[in-house]
DNA sequence: CTTGAAATACTACTACG
DNA sequence: CGTAGTAGTATTTCAAG
């Protein structure tokens, strides 16, 4: 019933590079671990290595070297925004009234501290930054707005984008 | 080995409580849990009673109501994107040929499909979409946007801000 | 309706082949 | 990598606040 496993041993015991592990040294299996963890690693090690068709000492085997490795940064839960009270997504572009490296260096730093930024990003284009930010309704992402948002240090111009529906929101990319 | 359970009414407080959980009927553990779970779900559920000062039982217990109630979406690994080959971000920012219902539709529909796409949204403001991709390099983002970008249904523009520097990218917010 | 203690079933983990 | 064995955990049962 078995068929024939393609157990190509890893060979990663180079010695000398403990770390940044790539994906090329990525077999079958990793991938197909990394996939399921994307989706949901809340499955216990003996079902997941069941689906990858290995024991399970070596399917944790293989977990615990990708944790180590850095290339699995974390498991987490996902909370759903909207019973969290933060239904509102608004994603702002930010223009600096200079590009100085003080002046980048003292936005990011007080970019950090505003609550509900889930993502802030230097961008090349007409903005200097955009970030996203979840609140719980239009009114409380008003008053961020007024006062925080606009005391933010250097900034010239935030535009905002509302959004209206979120499409796609995933934290899981193709391996 | 997930078993398919009775969903216990969720009365919590009194029987009067709405349909769906929501962050008011929150205690206290139940917001700690959230905290520990949204920075670290790899953690023993004996250890995370610990951490909330409850028995193991009750403590799993509030966990699966949290899953069964929708407000913990799912419990995933987070990979490294650089280690994973798509080590650069791009955000873009689509305008349709048309604002009607078809369009839309019809977009977001193809939207979901592009290869490394993390996000995209219904945005109000001079554009109509917000997508953020993830892919490998500049030359791959190339590709995607000369083979399927610019074929999504509908389009009339596509601006393009290549993320330079990623300041701040969480799954987590504040409870 | 929730909690905690004890008992059972299962899993993670180690040592070895 | 796999098998076997041990330690620890998850999960159920049940009694009580």
């Amino acid at each position: 019933m078995n068929k024939i496993k393609v157990c190509r041993p890893p060979a990663r015991q180079a010695a000398s590079t403990p770390a940044a592990e790539s994906l090329q040294s990525l077999d079958r299996i990793d991938r197909a671990i990394l996939r399921q963890l994307q989706t949901d690693a809340s499955i216990s090690n003996v079902a997941l290595a069941a689906k990858v068709k290995l024991s399970a000492p070596a399917c944790l085997r293989r977990v615990e070297r990708l944790k180590e490795s850095g290339l699995i940064r974390g498991v987490v839960a996902l909370i759903d925004p909207k019973s969290a009270g933060a239904g509102m997504l608004v994603i702002i572009g930010v223009v600096l009234d200079r590009s100085t490296p003080e002046s980048f260096a003292d936005f990011e730093k007080a970019a950090q501290t505003v609550p509900g930024c889930m993502e802030c990003h230097v961008v090349t284009g007409e903005f200097d930054y955009f970030m996203t930010i979840r609140t719980r309704d239009s009114d409380s992402f008003n008053r961020l707005h007024a006062e925080q948002l606009l005391y933010l240090p250097g900034v010239r111009q935030i535009r905002s984008f509302m959004v209206l529906k979120e499409i796609l929101s995933t934290t899981r990319f193709p391996l």
